[in-house]
Parts: C-alpha cells; sequence; structure tokens
DNA sequence: CCTCATTGAGTTTTT
DNA sequence: CTCAATGAGG
C-alpha cells in the first residue's frame, strides 16, 4: 500500500510528522505547504487515531478550504463533511449560528458584505447628521473594521483626534443599528465568536478539549482579532499547526499583521520552525530573480528558494513605447505560446491595478483570443441577485432595515425619497425597525397605501414560503416580489432573469452539498430541516462565497487577474505587466510605513507564480484616467540581476523615440515644444536623481519643464538652471 | 417619482 | 476613461 508520506522531501516528513505541540512552518512559494498540511491532517487521522472532528482548520479563502477538504478526501477513507475546516469567517459563522443565543443574535442573523455595510454606515451618518464630505463614509467604515479587527469595540476605543472621535461615534450607532436589525459585518463575525468564547467559559472548554491541533494556511496573513481568536481555541493545551510564508505578506494595507509570526514563536514556545525551501514550480531564473528581488527587504525572517529544476529560458523584459503597444506586445507573444502548444488557461497575464486589464482585454478582443477576468462583478453581487437576496432576507427576517431599503420600492411601487423618509423618521421615533414602523400604519396617506401594499406583498411571500424548501423558495419569492416581471420588460433584463434562475439553482446545489454540514452541531439549535435555519443558511452562503459561483469557469481561456488575486496560483507562463513606478511599485503606497515593503513582496509573489516563462513588460506613457501619463521603468526591474534578463526589444524602439501616433487620436502631445526635450523622455537631475518630463513650456531663457522624479516627486525646472542630461 | 445630465473621484481585497 | 453619486427637469 503506497503510504501516505511517500515522495516527501526530509523537511516536509518532518513537517507532517512532527508530535503534538506548536511549529511554525516557513513555507515558501511552490514548496509544497498544502500537500504538507493536508497531509499532516491525514496522518494525524490515520497514525495518530486522532477523530476528524478533533482538527480545525483554517484558511483565507473558500477556494483553499474546499481544495483542502478534497484533498483529505482523497487520502483518507472517511467523509469530510463536518469537518472544522473552512475560512475564519465560515468557522465564525458556523459557531455562532449554533450558539446564536449565547452570542446575543437571533437565529436568522445576516451577514452584511462590504457594500452593505457601506450603505448602512453612510444610513447612520445622515441619521446622525455627520458631514460626508468633512467624513467620508468610506473612511468611517475602514476605521470601524480596523477597530474591530484589531479586537475593539467602540467603547473601548480611545480617538486621538476629531476624526476618530467623530467616526467613533459613527461606529457605536452603527454597532447599536446592526444589533436591532438583527445583522453581523465580516469584521463582527470574528469579533462576536471572539467574544462568545472569550466569556463563555464551557463553551470555550467545550471547544479547547475538542479542537487537540489547530492547523492555520497563509499564517502570515492573520489579523490581530484572527490570531486572538486562535488563541482562545488553542488554550494551553492544544497545538497550533502554523503554515506562512512573510516573504508573501501583501494583505498589511487591510489589517494583517506578520509580526503575528514572531509573537506566536514566543507565545507558544514554539521549538521547531521548519523551513520548506525546495521549489517544485520554478525553472531555475525564475527562483534567483525572485530571490535576489526580495533579498532586497530588511524585515524578513530569512528563507532562500532552490530548486532542482534546470536554469531554464531568461525573463523576458519588453519596454513598450506607450500601454497599448505593451498589449499588442503580450498578444503577439500569447499567440505564439498558443501556437506552441501552451494551453491557454496556462497563461496569466498579471497587473497591479484592475484598470489595467482594460487595454489589455481590448487587445485580446481583437486578436479572438478567449479570455477570463477575475475578480471582476461577482455573482451575488449582481444588481438582480442582490434584489432578490433581499426579499429573501426580509422572509427570514423582516427586521433587516438595509434589505427592506433596498426593495421597498424596486420593481418600482410609487414609494418615493419623500415616504422612505418619512418611514425613517417614525422607525426612530419609535425606536424600531422600519418593517415595524411600516406594519404600524406610520405612514399615512398616499404614500401610506403604497408602503401597505409593500407589506402585504413581504407578508404574503412569509406565509407562502413557510412550508416551501429552499429552491421552491426562492422560486416563490423570484416570482412573487415582481422581480421576474420587472425584468422581463426591462430592455437588459433577459441576462438579468437567467441569473436569477442560476440563484435557483446554486439554492438547489446549496442544499444537496452543503447544508448538512452547517446543522446538527452539538450543543447548537441549527436544524436541518427548518426551512427557517436552511435560508438563513443560505443566505450566509451567499455573503460568505459571493465570488465563487462564477459562469464559464471550465473553459479554456486566458487568465486575467491582479497580482494579489494570483497569490496561491500557477501558470506556465506569466506576464507581468505595467511594471512602472507610480504603478507597480503603487504611488499611494510609498508614503506608507514599509510600503515599499509589501510592494516588493507582491512583486516577488508575481515572480513565483511562473512555471516556465515569465515577461516583464512597461510602458513608456499610459492613459490613466483619461490622461496620457508618463512613468519611469519600475525599480524594481533594476533590482532582478541583468544576467537572468534578456531584453527583447533593444533594438527595436530607440530610448526617446516619439510615441507613434494612434490612428483616429491626434497624437500625444507630446514632440511639439520649443524646449528642446520631450515629454515622457527620461532625464538625470544632479540632486532629484532620476525622472520623467511631464510637460515642457516656454523657450529660450523662459524655457522650463516638468519633470515627475522618482524620488523627489513632481517639480518644475527652469533649463536655463537646471542641469538636466538624458538618461 | 423618474430620467437624464453633470460632476467628481479613481490601489491592492477576501470574507 | 468609467463608474457612482448628485441635481435639474419632465
Amino acid at each position: 500500500m503506497r503510504s501516505l508520506l511517500d515522495g516527501l522531501n526530509p523537511q516536509q516528513l518532518a513537517a507532517v510528522t512532527l508530535p503534538r505541540e506548536s511549529a511554525l512552518i516557513l513555507a515558501g512559494a511552490g514548496s509544497g505547504k498544502t500537500r504538507v498540511l493536508t497531509t499532516r491532517i491525514a496522518w494525524l487521522i490515520q497514525e495518530k487515531q486522532l477523530s476528524p472532528m478533533g482538527v480545525l482548520a483554517v484558511t483565507f479563502t473558500n477556494k483553499a478550504s474546499r481544495e483542502m477538504l478534497t484533498r483529505i478526501g482523497a487520502m483518507l477513507p472517511i467523509n469530510t463533511r463536518g469537518m472544522w475546516v473552512g475560512t475564519f469567517h465560515g468557522l465564525c459563522n458556523r459557531m455562532l449560528r449554533a450558539h446564536h443565543r449565547e452570542a446575543g443574535l437571533p437565529q436568522a442573523f445576516q451577514i452584511l458584505d462590504s457594500a452593505d455595510q457601506l450603505a448602512l454606515v453612510k444610513r447612520v451618518m445622515r441619521a446622525l447628521n455627520v458631514d460626508d464630505e468633512r467624513y467620508p463614509p468610506r473612511q468611517a467604515q475602514w476605521f470601524i473594521n480596523g477597530q474591530k479587527e484589531a479586537g475593539w469595540r467602540a467603547s473601548a476605543v480611545m480617538p486621538t483626534d476629531d476624526l476618530e472621535r467623530r467616526f467613533n461615534e459613527v461606529f457605536e450607532a452603527y454597532d447599536r443599528q446592526c444589533q436591532q436589525e438583527g445583522v453581523v459585518d465580516f469584521a463582527e463575525l470574528l469579533l462576536r465568536a471572539y467574544d462568545l468564547l472569550s466569556r463563555n467559559e464551557p463553551l470555550r472548554v467545550h471547544y479547547q478539549s475538542r479542537f487537540q491541533h489547530i492547523l492555520v494556511d497563509e499564517f502570515q496573513d492573520t489579523n490581530k482579532l484572527q490570531y486572538a481568536w486562535l488563541k482562545l481555541l488553542a488554550g494551553r493545551d492544544n497545538a497550533i499547526f502554523a503554515v506562512g510564508d512573510d516573504d508573501q505578506s501583501i494583505y498589511g494595507f487591510r489589517g494583517a499583521d506578520v509580526g503575528n509570526m514572531a509573537a506566536f514563536e514566543r507565545d507558544f514556545a514554539v521549538r521547531h520552525v521548519i523551513k520548506l525551501e525546495q521549489n517544485y514550480r520554478s525553472h531555475g531564473n525564475i527562483l534567483d530573480a525572485a530571490n535576489a528581488l526580495i533579498s532586497r527587504n530588511r524585515e524578513r525572517l530569512g528563507k532562500n528558494l532552490w530548486t532542482a529544476d534546470e536554469r531554464g529560458e531568461p525573463l523576458r523584459v519588453y519596454e513598450a513605447p506607450t500601454d497599448t503597444d505593451e498589449a499588442g506586445f503580450i498578444v503577439d507573444e500569447v499567440k505564439s505560446l498558443l501556437r506552441e502548444g501552451t494551453s491557454a488557461s496556462e497563461i496569466a497575464l498579471l497587473y497591479r491595478s484592475n484598470a489595467q486589464s482594460r487595454v489589455l482585454e481590448h487587445a485580446l478582443f481583437s486578436a479572438g483570443i478567449p479570455y477570463r477576468v477575475y475578480g471582476g462583478l461577482r455573482f451575488f453581487e449582481r444588481q438582480e441577485v442582490k434584489h432578490a437576496l433581499a426579499y429573501l432576507r426580509m422572509v427570514a427576517n423582516p427586521e433587516d432595515d438595509g434589505a427592506l431599503l433596498r426593495v421597498i420600492n424596486f420593481p418600482a411601487r410609487g414609494i418615493g425619497a419623500r415616504s422612505i423618509e418619512h418611514l425613517q423618521e417614525a422607525g426612530r421615533a419609535r425606536g424600531s425597525s422600519l418593517w415595524q414602523a411600516a406594519c404600524g400604519g406610520a405612514v399615512t396617506g398616499k404614500a401610506g397605501t403604497a408602503i401597505g401594499g409593500f407589506v402585504r406583498l413581504v407578508d404574503g411571500l412569509r406565509t407562502q414560503c413557510a412550508g416551501l424548501k429552499l429552491p421552491e423558495l426562492v422560486t416563490h419569492v423570484v416570482e412573487g416580489s415582481g422581480l421576474k416581471d420587472h425584468y422581463q420588460t426591462e430592455k437588459d433584463g433577459a441576462e438579468r432573469n437567467e441569473n436569477l434562475d442560476e440563484l435557483v439553482n446554486a439554492a438547489a446545489t446549496f442544499v444537496t452539498e452543503a447544508i448538512y454540514e452547517a446543522g446538527a452541531e452539538e450543543g447548537g439549535t441549527t436544524d436541518p430541516n427548518d426551512p427557517l435555519a436552511a435560508l438563513s443558511a443560505f443566505l450566509a452562503h451567499a455573503s460568505l462565497e459571493a465570488g465563487e459561483h462564477q459562469a464559464g469557469a471550465g473553459q479554456a481561456a486566458l487568465q486575467l487577474m491582479t497580482v494579489h488575486a494570483a497569490k496561491g496560483l500557477e501558470f506556465q507562463a506569466v506576464f507581468i505587466s505595467g511594471l512602472e513606478e507610480g504603478l507597480f511599485p503603487h504611488d499611494n503606497s510609498l508614503d506608507e510605513n514599509e510600503g515599499v515593503e509589501e510592494e516588493r513582496r507582491l512583486m516577488y509573489v508575481a515572480i513565483t507564480r511562473a512555471r516556465r516563462r515569465l515577461y516583464l513588460s512597461h510602458a513608456q506613457s499610459r492613459m490613466l484616467h483619461g490622461q496620457t501619463r508618463y512613468h519611469l521603468p519600475s525599480r524594481f526591474l533594476e533590482e532582478l540581476p541583468e544576467a537572468l534578463m534578456k531584453r527583447i526589444n533593444a533594438s527595436r524602439v530607440a530610448p526617446w523615440a516619439p510615441p507613434p501616433a494612434r490612428t483616429g487620436f491626434p497624437p500625444p502631445m507630446a514632440s511639439r515644444n520649443d524646449t528642446g526635450w520631450r515629454v515622457g523622455q527620461n532625464v538625470m537631475h544632479p540632486k532629484f536623481g532620476a525622472g520623467v518630463i511631464v510637460s515642457a513650456e516656454g523657450r529660450g531663457a523662459d524655457a522650463r519643464v516638468q519633470v515627475n522624479f522618482r524620488d523627489a516627486g513632481l517639480k518644475w525646472l527652469a533649463l536655463e538652471y537646471a542641469k538636466l542630461t538624458p538618461a
């Protein structure tokens, strides 16, 4: 019989078979970290007679947790359903559903996604009369999430300035409103689960004695609250097996704290730190480039990837005059890769920000190459789906003001802004939900009649749905709400109605596949046969897995995504485009603490996605926000060893050839000025260093140019005095 | 109350 | 440029 441990290298084997004690596994890119995680779980169950229910395995994405379950299922003859393998949010949701009473939540509590949350923040701010010019709702949302992720409620926050004081008032009112409506945001799922365990000793003891082994994937991405939750579950006796890579920490901007790795070593007196440094993914040149780049970072735990594989090809570097040319180059190369037999789905086009996908898409579309963009609008975030979900939320819990506001006048039934304001005033006056205000006939007159119609509609749906199974229930709501009819008559409604049908399918799939895992927790109150519980579980699924339900996923298509979205994936050939100062590294990250280091890690992640071939490209000029912008090549290009690279265009494009005119457009205002310098030209200044000319004006003694310096920023220079040299 | 036009802002993002 | 959010007019 084939052993679980066959084919593991010594480090992997050591990690998999560690005794029951906390350990940190530093797993480099492509070093087989998922294999180690899943094999350890299987090994514990098979060789150490650990019950599958004694394992808690946490990941960040649904995809990763599904992958883990699939692999465990392939290794062991057990039913993985019901195992506690999931995302932080998914597992907290599960815990809160099972103990909603102890957690102070209604049985049918709903989960707000970011958009729902922002809407609620805005609503609260309006109620508090907060000036949204001085206090932008987005920032308030960011503040609230930041506090929660650090483990703080509004009552515990010590505001340091006026802005924070105001935001904290919003925070407090927001949480009160959430409680009244019976809704929780993503961060609240974690905070509430943490509070539940820390306050409820019997429950804590119960889970602590159950989860003898806790395994954490992508540990470098945990935030303070997630770490605290893990510590609570670990208690004194349980072992945490943390797998992570500090070099791939790219979510610092949203609260991930690499410091948790050091804290973990200290707090858990970790004796075994195992480094997985053998890379099974990339050719030598690619790996060397990645190593050279990341060695520039100061804050590292230290790790050097190596491969037994051959050196492979050099990295191909291309400098294009414009973003359009860059896209054209990429399309040409893609075509030849496809001709050579590389599968389209094995080719990835990566970029730093989503806005950059447009040019690439345009070029690919014109060339007739099938592609798929990740990170677009997700299924459960589509307008029509959100509307249907809002009706479903009203069925599950009519106190949900957010859901009510979304659909009270959709499809239009004559309830305008004024009527809604009246309703909100009434709700505020009685301290009740909008639904109760509406039922109580708080608004009179013509508007009252319309509102009454809405109340009867929702009441009708609620009674009619009482005995229905989930898929029928969804069908009934989609039709009974009038959404179907509404989109039937709208001109672009056909696709929307297809998505509504797809929602019914999603509900049917959910029932057969997912629901029973959530039910029947010991000590819990969730009954899988209770239709309300089923509906709540489905709605939670919709919030927590917004992205997973995508059409046309399986087809052979080129993969377009941001570098962030590419983490964890690998491809035969990878293009990293837009390697320009200001874009990658991004301007907005440069002034942040360690911002450049995080950008560099991002670049490291990008490089290490490639197995065999890696293209790096940049453009001298680029359309950004409707304007032509000129950027210097990214510093990251200079940080890669020249010996590993092949500049494939050196002969084709002279350094300061004017960008060719685009057909149908006036030529970029580059060439025509009297200063003797060209916009877009790279220059050197004795004091300010490297820069690029952004604009130029005047002549003779008045001639001056505006230069964007990499380090010194934007400057106007009088050419009579400035010692500018071409670079 | 609804539709069209103007204005303004615009990293990365999973849950 | 392109989307979202406001404001004027039907």
